[in-house]
DNA sequence: TTAAACTTTCAGAAATTACTGAAACATCAG
DNA sequence: CTGATGTTTCAGTAATTTCTGAAAGTTTAA
């Protein structure tokens, strides 16, 4: 499993990236392997390609494997497993908001709606709770409409973005329809 | 400087969260601790309550800084700096979400940029670039909404957010326009 | 039932990241 | 200029995270 100047690049950007998009330089890595490679790969070529060990492949896969984003093939006549990446280029993006938003947010959504309920004991809490509150509802109406979004069919989605500049037309245009109604 | 309860859970909750957010604990909670607190505090103040050195203060407002997350204020016949959160609730969100996606997106795009610039030299590099292509182009219109929903004004956004459920009957009503145009 | 072929687990080692505290630096009042 | 009162820097240390490799676990074919 030697790779290309080119596609090595690609691999170790990911590897790069890796931790700032939630997981580590290896999981990264691999991840990006499997996206640039056209066929399923073994944990043994993973490794091998990378030069890690098996065992943390292993513990890779298990990771990426919690983020939904690889997908585990047979082949007959073969007991080994092969990896792929789960589903489109546009699927692994909302996958990775969503878990991001799983674990990013909801649990300060979580603290936040605990910490709510209880009256403020005094003048320091008050202040302390309205800016908990403003921080609730921001995260509380940007999740839900995420989640708008991402019900979505992607093919509606794509034509949306692809408007561009069209979007502040758009919006103006609902500012109107919401002042009528 | 004592904190109560509910102060103190919040604040180390952000500590918690830093991480995840691009920052490390207790820049995460020094933070936390600027918001929820009504008044600008000293260095002093802050590594007091958080029980963290005052080197460490320096350094993690030097971080906050390069996020454009704080603001040094002076009081008359003082020489000590204090510190407080710049801008509203709302606009911390959109300088997180602009300075992650510097952080995040704009290396790799370039990166992207760079390699699609050659020629593919095999098979594998002609996958490998296909693939590429279609992150590459997913990364930059998703930037470029965002920047377009950046520059609305924050309330217009807001209208648009409250929609809710409404967010999908938009969108379809744009899907048509485009149909006819 | 056994052995081959594979995967997972996890204790300890290695690498990385964060933090401290003391020294250097900066600014101002007298 | 000097000392008082602040801030910044950074070498060394501490804490955390990641990785390895060997042992244990699993599955299948014969």
């Amino acid at each position: 499993m030697k790779l290309t100047t080119k596609i090595e690049s690609f691999v170790m950007h990911c590897g790069e990236m890796g931790s700032r998009w939630g997981f580590n330089r290896t999981v990264g890595q691999m991840y990006g392997l499997l996206i640039i490679h056209e066929n399923a790969l073994t944990a043994v070529e993973i490794s091998e390609a990378l030069n890690i060990s098996r065992g943390n492949v292993s513990m890779g896969i298990k990771e990426l494997q919690s983020w939904r984003l690889v997908q585990v093939q047979h082949k007959p006549k073969d007991r080994k497993e092969y990896y792929s990446p789960a589903g489109s280029i546009w699927e692994m993006a909302t996958r990775v908001f969503e878990e991001r938003r799983k674990r990013e947010v909801d649990p300060t959504l979580s603290l936040l709606r605990d910490n709510l309920l209880d009256e403020p004991s005094n003048q320091k809490e008050v202040y302390a709770q309205e800016k908990m509150h403003e921080i609730h509802d921001l995260l509380e109406t940007g999740t839900h409409w995420a989640s708008e979004l991402q019900s979505m069919s992607p093919e509606k989605l794509k034509t949306l973005m692809k408007l561009g500049s069209g979007v502040s037309k758009v919006i103006n245009f609902t500012d109107k329809l919401i002042n009528k109604s």
